[in-house]
DNA sequence: CTGAAAGCGCTTACAG
DNA sequence: CTGAAAGCGCTTACAG
């Protein structure tokens, strides 16, 4: 049995809530009474129970992340680590704790976040895959829960966010290709109903259509991954052979396209230009280094958190953040051809 | 405000324990009371405050996973995604929540878990990191707080764990490129306070002793990233030019030293014979093809929170599961020179 | 400055 | 079968 606030107080002779309040730190104690309960607590080893606590604050001190795609593509993405790793940062300075929950599909995101947020298990919690039609953040806005979602919402939801603007970044890769000359360019993408894709897609269309070029039809992929970027990439280089350039929404989709590419025979950049998004800790050290456009992924962690945060202390009642996003030119792209 | 078990009593004519009964579907309520309470429970959308649960039931439905490295590489090597893979599956299956608790340094670590432990805010938690001399396991072997070490835990303490046998492991990697022919084998390792590789080493020392051989003196990282194993490979290659094979700890060591080959001018697996640990999803898609003893890093995530559980629910007291490891021959290994 | 009382939202013996 | 009471471990007005 863990020792209690009431075995304190029987020890040093006080009432329970004089013991609550040093433990509290409540000024108004009297300096010897202060001290001998300080020392029982010491002494006694005695630990606050939190759940006692949070029944009282009626707040858990816990903050929920939600994973929603299947995990292992989810993890194996850096976006994913580096997120966790600025919200577990910034919760944890002002700390609180984090929950993770995992589910491989929509419904079961929305069941367990929901039961997480009705149970008061969590005061809040980050969603961190924006869906172009999601019912979970739609139940979200309604029910008036504490939520920040990183990426963009659906349209219509009240909802706080944390984004980069992924149209400017899809234009800023194509309109890169596009001044080295090329005419023909690809896009390997996920899912439409991923708000990134469709935006990423969006800047792409409309970088092409200010050049006076023509979209090729999307090489989509199902999950995040190396593989699936190479088949993706194979497919689109072989329907598509005038394809000089392609842009890929995700780094490890573009080391598969990369080694698509090889095995197609083709060398990069001279015969085909490659460019990723996130700027992977792996980009730069690829063979050879890959252009890419960085997305600050653990700031929008940390923003993501601290807006949560702020939601869930009551200071503010919508936040949205919009991050920097950069071109990294590296060595995957050169003009068709190959260089000059 | 949330709708409490009182004002569903109040509603549908009945004491709050009768509420209670209901939710907990207690056979010995009246069928007519029954479905009346289940009517206004549905009504009035309540849903069961899981703080006011727990502080009843004395547990915190709550299980910590502590996470100890620099996230910036934890999360980025694939065996802890996918023990949290595994360990969330399992975790979720039993219907408890999982904690994530982040910590930089061993003593963030111990603090962090011992607050969250004796807080009661977790029932249990699992340690992905194990050390060599692990205060945190040691003090959590003599409170007495059910917990389990993904790794080999200090000798001495009673602790329950889950590992792979990681000489057997070490050895079995080194046999294999003793088999070829390699005279001089080189190691790539971590800390030595890390247990996984310190018991690596130990099967990398058995086997070359066993052929009569002499260990090189051993490349450290310090973190578990490509660029580290780079350095540590491009170390090793110069100071010591005449080792033909490197066995390297860890898949993402193996990348970084696959590249520092290059660098050098060594082509694999011709002049240089490389195998790594994990078998990383990547490892097959590398060029060429990595060498790895397989690990079943999913299962033992599974395992781990499997026999968690049954700590957290008293039904054992200490429990160890030894998993499988399997050497998977692809394309960095061969004769010192070349095949044949 | 300190204590007794009430209460956070539940559950569960104990009566009836 | 159902309710009143006690209690999980704390906090906090309210008295004094």
């Amino acid at each position: 049995m863990p020792v209690t606030i009431k075995d304190v107080a029987r020890r040093a002779g006080v009432s329970p809530s004089t013991v609550s309040r040093v433990i509290a730190g409540s000024g108004v104690i009297s300096r010897a009474t202060r001290e001998r309960v300080a020392a029982v607590l010491k002494e006694m080893r005695y630990h606050p129970n939190a759940v006692a606590r949070s029944l009282i604050r009626r707040e858990a001190g816990i903050v929920g992340l939600s994973i929603s795609r299947p995990a292992s593509d989810a993890f194996a993405n850096a976006f994913f680590t580096e997120v966790i790793r600025g919200i577990g940062d910034e919760v944890g300075a002002a700390g609180l704790d984090l929950l993770l929950s995992m589910s491989a599909t929509p419904q079961e995101e929305q069941e367990h976040c929901l039961r997480l947020l009705r149970s008061r298990r969590i005061d809040g919690v980050i969603v961190s895959t924006a869906r172009v039609a999601d019912d979970l953040l739609k139940t979200l806005d309604q029910e008036g829960f504490p939520a920040v979602v990183v990426g963009r919402p659906p349209a219509g939801t009240r909802m706080s966010w944390v984004n980069n603007d992924n149209v400017a970044a899809g234009r800023m890769a194509t309109e890169h290709l596009v001044s080295l000359g090329h005419r023909h360019i690809g896009l390997i993408s996920g899912a439409e109903e991923l708000s990134f894709c469709r935006d990423r897609y969006r800047g792409y269309a409309m970088a092409l259509s200010a050049a006076g070029l023509e979209p090729e039809p999307v090489a989509h992929v199902v999950h995040f991954t190396r593989q699936d970027g190479f088949d993706a990439a194979r497919r689109l280089l072989r329907d598509r052979p005038r394809v000089s350039a392609v842009v890929a929404v995700d780094d490890t989709l573009a080391t598969g396209a990369l080694q698509a590419a090889r095995a197609l025979g083709r060398r990069v950049p001279e015969d085909l230009s490659l460019v990723g998004f996130n700027d992977d800790p792996f980009a730069a050290s690829l063979d050879p280094p890959l252009t890419t456009v960085r997305i600050q992924v653990y700031d929008m962690g940390r923003q993501a958190a601290r807006i949560l945060l702020r939601l869930v202390a009551g200071t503010a009642k919508l936040l949205r953040y919009r991050s920097a996003a950069e071109l990294v030119v590296r060595a995957t792209t050169c003009p068709p051809g190959g260089p000059r």
